[in-house]
DNA sequence: ACTAATTTTTAGATTAGTCTAAAAATTAGT
DNA sequence: ACTAATTTTTAGACTAATCTAAAAATTAGT
């Protein structure tokens, strides 16, 4: 039996080691879930005891095989429900996220098999990250960011790293979107912010705006 | 802010005091929830202290109004996802009771009454209990068990008391279901089993089947 | 009305998850 | 290499929800 509490450490420890491949420091956990350090160290000691990832005193954790598949599954779920809320019932992609943390936590096969049937298998949740498969298999697309972009080029905007609401809503108020076609027109080397062109109307975002934004070659 | 559990012992306790009007003590608020008397006393005194219901000591417990809103609400919630897990996930009506327990502690109003919406504002769930709109007004059927109905007369199978596995399986074997035609051909006293014609078919059953069916006269 | 059976409450302990404050280990700076 | 800063762990305490065992109150039987 694993608790909600235990997959959400598990499910943070994931994304905090790029897909459970890297070390991860007590500190970061215990920012990333807003609690303190001395909670988390008592968790990883419990979450090492049963297997879902290793743990050396002062050295951090990693997921094991059993704690990937753990951390996937939600993963799965969190994103397989921020579809249908968005598809189904009429949420914008920055009310979303709330919701589906608390989804994610269901713990039936068949609600999520036949949901993501009901969906029609989707590759991609709102925010443009990709959704697991029921074996576990991601399917990943080739995108780069904003910042990364070159002058001239023309994409296609696929998804955000950063999926709060503020962000978020400073998209919609620019009217950009996942399918947005975008140009990138000058990058200015003083901030590093990009002058870029949507639909006819040209404009300028910042630094930190043009990192969060996932683009494809077009 | 309240937890789970609370929501379960509230959601009980309007069960067993027949939608909180009447009286409950302690021992069956504890078999209902599978736990001991002790941890039921313990829980309502933290209810009462929370004003969700009224405590005195040895004589048992009583929902206030808003305890029983709270109640009201949460079956609102169970048995809006029983109409969603049946009519879009392809649930049958025994698998969908123990997934809407966990997703009837989900906590979002727009969630809700969006997904009420979806379903287009169903007024009763898979079992025929009758679903509170958003204001918690019940549509109440007039209806009867087959224990009461009449010799000769034909009826409409609109509920079931027991939604319990076993007995809605019995039914589906036997091809009962929300909407089947039932004519009473015979009420034995020896042992209080009808005989009932279904379709074309005649079978007799038990005094307990008799009294968990509903009907509804034709 | 009095005893016996039943129900309910209290007392004390346990587990999961958290916290603060202090100690220990690691890392960084000179 | 040594001290200072930072990170991490330990120790001890707290809350929510539960349990067992014992005590208290109520109800039932004669
Ligand atoms: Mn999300
Ligand atoms: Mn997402
Ligand atoms: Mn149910
Ligand atoms: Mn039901």
């Amino acid at each position: 039996m694993i608790t909600l509490t235990e997959e959400n450490y598990i499910k943070a420890i994931y994304h905090l080691g790029k897909h459970g491949k890297n070390m991860v420091n007590t500190n970061a956990i215990a920012e990333s879930l807003e609690t303190k350090a001395s909670s988390v160290t008592d968790m990883v000691k419990k979450l090492a005891e049963k297997d879902y990832l290793n743990y050396k005193k002062y050295q951090g954790v990693i997921l094991t095989e059993k704690g990937r598949q753990v951390a996937v599954n939600i993963i799965r779920k969190h994103r397989l429900w921020e579809v249908f809320l968005v598809e189904k019932l009429n949420f914008t992609w920055d009310e979303v996220h709330e919701v589906a943390e608390h989804l994610e936590h269901i713990k039936s096969d068949k609600l999520i098999n036949e949901l993501d049937s009901f969906l029609e298998f989707p590759t991609h949740d709102p925010h443009g990250d990709p959704i697991p498969d029921k074996n576990g298999i991601f399917n990943t697309i080739d995108k780069i960011s904003l910042s990364q972009a070159n002058i001239g080029n023309t994409y296609k905007c696929i998804g955000v790293e950063d999926s709060s609401t503020n962000f978020l809503q400073y998209l919609d108020s620019n009217n950009i979107g996942l399918g947005t076609t975008i140009t990138v027109l000058h990058k200015e080397p003083f901030d590093n912010s990009v002058k870029i062109k949507l639909h006819t109307k040209e404009m300028v975002v910042s630094q930190n705006v043009a990192k969060n934004l996932y683009l494809k070659v077009l």
